[in-house]
Formats: structure tokens, sequence, C-alpha cells
DNA sequence: TCAGGCCCTGAACGCACCCTGAAGGCACCG
DNA sequence: CGGTGCCTTCAGGGTGCGTTCAGGGCCTGA
């Protein structure tokens, strides 16, 4: 089994070599995120141990960058505590599992094991409704052939519309869904979201992927429109 | 797949049931840390979502008492963001993964498919009756394969009727479930709303599907007509 | 055959729902 | 520390849809 750490703190570092050694890992270390990227994209590793601060390339880009490469290696994000730090981001750029800091060796190789037992994940669906096409793994929005730029709440509202193309999501699931479960603000925010979709899926494409159900909720053409 | 939630706080139990429903998965609340226990000894789920903080019984022991009794159901632990919580006790107690409050329905559904590797989900059953076809989830209707633009009070009415095949229901019956039941206005507004179903379903088909059951109250025939 | 009741029909009203544009606030980046 | 982009809030306007209403037709029972 081998695994790559990719970590800048040279302490830390050594320490999670040594540790994964002694659990049986064959290791190897990248002290910056450019080597990092480069070693991961040459090397066929099990699992890839992955600090998010970094210099040069920070993790999420990391992340991003081999899933967009088609590499599917396994990823364990290591995570400052404290930091400002969205799971879903994490999850979202293609990470696969994350420990934050302080964490235990215990907890560690628990879930590194765990991850390498699941094996390299299959590469996501790439969700597609007609010539709407959304790849979560390197976040980015198809309409036919036409990259568009979304945000990350776009994306995350479109995610959601696509994961059930065709069925009537009403604003509630979808507040729920694409915000917090505990959502308390303006539910108009919704019709805002879907509005900037329409702008940039719909009007320039003359399509209207996105339909009204009034009094329901908001559905995703199956076709795409 | 069958999921089971135990988690006090009603309303983030509330809310995680319904999007996990939305999400295709049949889903049980338990309150009580007990009765999460004996509905996840007596029921074969596919996964579990398990508060730690319980009355009764903690996280913890449900997970230790159920990998003691030889339940290997995979549990996804919810964990208070500031509260004393130690991953590697988690994981060492039997829990597969865990998630910190407040977490995003994202990362939840993701792990959670994670967890129990799912495929697509099914969804609720589409009615139909001879040619006629509702589906409930896309909230579409269709007469043999034309597709049937309904408002939301149409079809309400149309999926009442729908449900009971070739019964007479009563216009009091149709008041009290396809309006509130304690509807304190005109009842002519069923007649009002038949004659728009039979507008849109019957008369351009030359069919006739809803039958007026005079005294009594309306009927679908259950070959559409 | 007549009266009464039940149902049908078309139109009109008003509100709730959704759309829309703009602006404030916050985080991030230079 | 200023600039930019994104998330969110807010208020105004349009209209689709639910509901009401009144008039007329048709069935039923005496």
């Amino acid at each position: 089994m081998r695994v790559l750490v990719v970590e800048d703190e040279r302490r830390l570092a050594a320490g999670l070599k040594k540790g994964l050694v002694a659990e049986g890992f064959a290791t190897d270390v990248a002290l910056h995120g450019t080597d990092g990227l480069w070693m991961a994209r040459e090397n066929p590793y099990d699992a890839i141990v992955l600090d998010l601060m970094l210099p040069g390339i920070n993790g999420y880009k990391i992340c991003a960058t081999l899933r967009e490469e088609g590499v599917w290696t396994p990823i364990l994000m290591l995570t400052a505590k404290d930091g400002e730090f969205d799971e879903a981001e994490a999850l979202d750029t293609g990470a696969d599992d994350y420990v934050t800091k302080p964490f235990s060796y215990i907890a560690l190789v628990a879930r590194l094991r765990a991850l390498i037992r699941r094996g390299a994940g299959e590469r996501p669906a790439v969700l597609d409704a007609g010539d709407l096409r959304f790849d979560p793994a390197s976040r980015r929005t198809w309409r036919s052939e036409t990259l568009v730029e979304l945000t990350a709440r776009e994306m995350a509202l479109l995610e959601f519309l696509m994961r059930h193309p065709g069925e009537v999501m009403s604003k509630n699931e979808i507040l729920e869904h694409v915000w917090d479960y505990d959502f308390e603000g303006d539910p108009n925010i919704v019709e805002v979201y879907i509005r900037h979709l329409r702008n940039k899926l719909d009007r320039p494409f003359e399509r209207h992927a996105i339909e009204t159900v009034r009094g329901v909720g908001y559905r995703l053409a199956d076709d795409g429109g």
C-alpha cells in the first residue's frame, strides 16, 4: 500500500511518515503543493493525505486539479479545526474524507484504511439532462459544448435539481438541501437563484430547462429544456 | 434503501427525514435512544444516522451495543461541533463515519451514500387508470401519450380520485381531502374543478373518465373512461 | 306534467405567488 | 486599505389561479 503525504509542516510530515510506515504503508512525502500535485499525477498511490493549507497551491486546488485530470486516488484532507472550513466544499472538490487537526493516529489510520478498502472512487457520474451537463468532480457546467461559469450557490442549486431530473422540488426542499437545514432567511432567495441559473443556462441559449410549477416548486426538464 | 435516524431534536429529526426521503431513502425516525436501539436491532436498515447526545442511552453506547450483538449496519454519527468529542472513540466503538453539526445536506448525503454505496433511488409509484397517467414526483399528467397541463388544485383533485379508482367519492370527502378539512367556502367549487378536469382530460379526447353519480358524488372510471 | 333540487357553465374578482431590478454587506484578493 | 465578486435582502409589479356568484339545464319524484 503506497501513500502520499502532502504536508508543509516538517515536524508533522515526518511524524506522519513514521507512523504510517509503522502501520505498514509505503509512504512518500511532499513538502510543497506543486511537488505533491506532480507526484500524485505520476505515481499510482493507493491514497493521498493532503493538507489544506499549503505554500504554492492549496489542498482544494490540488484536489480539484487531480480530479479534473482523471486521477481518482482516494484523498484524505487534513484541515485546521479553527479555520474556516466547509466540509461540503472539501467533498465537492473531490476529497473522499477529511480529518480535523489535531487528530489522533487511530482516527487517521482508521479512516485511511476505510478509504483504501473502498478503493479508488469510481469516477462520479457526470450529470446530464439533454445537452445540459454538470461534472460534480471538476465543478464545471456546460450547455451543449459551451462552458458556463457558475458560482458556488448556483452550482449547488443546479446539482440538486439535476439529481432529481423531471421531479418537482419544492422551495422548502431546495432551501433545506442547498442552504442549511435550518435556514431562516428570506425564501425569496430561491427565486433569485433560479433566475440566476436561467439567465446563465437558459436565456442565452433560448431554452427553458427550469420550469416553474406554480404553488409547488421548480422542475428541471429531464431533456434539458 | 432504508435508513434509521436516531435524533432527539424534533426539528432536526423532521428535517433529516424529509430530506432523506427526498433523496430516495425510506426513512424511519427514533426520538429516544432506547427506541433507536430497539428499531436498529429489529429492522434490516441499510444505514443508521445516530446522534451522539441522546436522552436515555447515548450514541456511543448504542453503537457499541449493536456491534456487540452482531449488528453491523453502517452507522453515521452526528456530533456537536463544540462538545467533547473524540473521533477516535467514535470510530472505536464501531461507528463507520461521523459528521459534525452544523452540517450541510450535501456532506451528509454524500457520506451516507458512500456508506451504503447505493444505486438509483426509487421514485413514488406512478398512478394510472387506463390510459390516464399521473406522476406525483414530476407533477405531470398524461392522457395516453399527450402531456396535459394542470394547475395545483386540478392535480390535487385528480390525484385524490386516482387513488380511489372506481369508487364514488362524495363532495364532502373531496372537500375534506383536496381542500382543507374545515373548508367553509362554497361547495360548488368541487363542481367547478370537476369541470376543469373534464375540459382538459376528457373533452379533447372524447372520453369520460369522470362520472357524475347524482346525489352521491363523482367516480373516476378505473379504465380511464 | 310540474316543481324542486342538483349539477353545469361562463365570467369576474382579488389575492397569493412569482418575477425582477437594485442595493447592502461581507469575504477575499490585490 | 480599496476593489471586486458573491450572497442575501428588499420592495414593487404583473398575472395565473383559486374562489365566488348567478343563471340556466336536466334529472327525479309525485
